[in-house]
DNA sequence: AATTATGATGAGACTCAATCTCATTAAGAA
DNA sequence: TTCTTAATGAGATTGAGTCTCATCATAATT
């Protein structure tokens, strides 16, 4: 993993004020491969299986950190279990899932980026974060 | 409650095979209420503080049956427990969570929906249903 | 109205993702 | 290297939701 990479993981748990460990430094170098919507306990197997001593718990807990920092975003796709991915480099997009195979599928569209905030800011609020997701079907020919 | 819409659950459940019953009418009685946006277990309280016999197992089968015929809208707001609002007489709409206070509010905006359709077409799927959810603050002034 | 076949119910066990506890371990400052 | 204190991990716990199965109730039939 790039240099660059494990300072901003350390310049994150600096301004947290936490302790830089190799379980920490696990979980980012998980969530840094190209794998994309991982759930925890995917990511918790496959630092194990690299031969990293980690506990859930501990996984629970780094995710947490780099979502409120924003490094990470968590989905949820309406299975029970959260879904993770980076967002370094990252355009946001949200999310189409295919009810039948699963799949798991981006999209951005600017105009519906900006109907939102209009709508957040004409009921005297401000957009903090959204959920949009599209559960669809292939179309049969 | 009024006689047509115990008749639109009786129609429901001729459809589905199922029997008419005294908790699944309180169930459907009880989410006819005027309060929106109630979790299982406070319907299920709520029927049995009406002196009505039921067991949550049956609370959460009456509104899987009914969020499959469309009279009930299952949503997740983010906290692990499911809301339902009831579809009878409502026109579509998504939902703004405020995060400080916990308020839900309604929104509908066309654009979006025609867009949602548009960007499923698009990429080979029909649109079956979708999540729109906005995480919001109040306007500090 | 009584009978009866079968679906519905309920108490409580169970599931599973996620969180918590607290004894032990390790970061990192000095 | 020492030492303070945060981090970790094994396993217990939580909580929404689901499942089991003995018992009950619906509703069709007689």
């Amino acid at each position: 993993m790039a240099a660059k990479n494990i300072q901003i993981l350390k310049e994150v748990l600096q301004k947290e004020g936490l302790r830089f460990t190799r379980q920490r430094l696990a979980v980012w170098e998980e969530i840094g491969t190209s794998q994309k919507h991982r759930d925890a306990d995917d990511i918790y197997i496959s630092i194990r299986s690299r031969g990293i001593k980690v506990s859930r718990a501990t996984v629970y807990r780094t995710i947490d950190v780099l979502v409120k920092n924003k490094l990470l975003r968590k989905l949820d796709v309406g299975d029970g279990r959260s879904r993770f991915e980076s967002k370094m480099d990252e355009e946001h997009h949200d999310h189409m899932i295919c009810i039948e195979t699963g799949d798991i599928i981006e999209f951005y569209n600017s105009r519906i980026e900006q109907l939102q905030e209009k709508i957040a800011r004409d009921n005297g609020y401000e957009l903090v974060r959204h959920v949009h997701q599209l559960f669809v079907r292939p179309i049969k020919k």
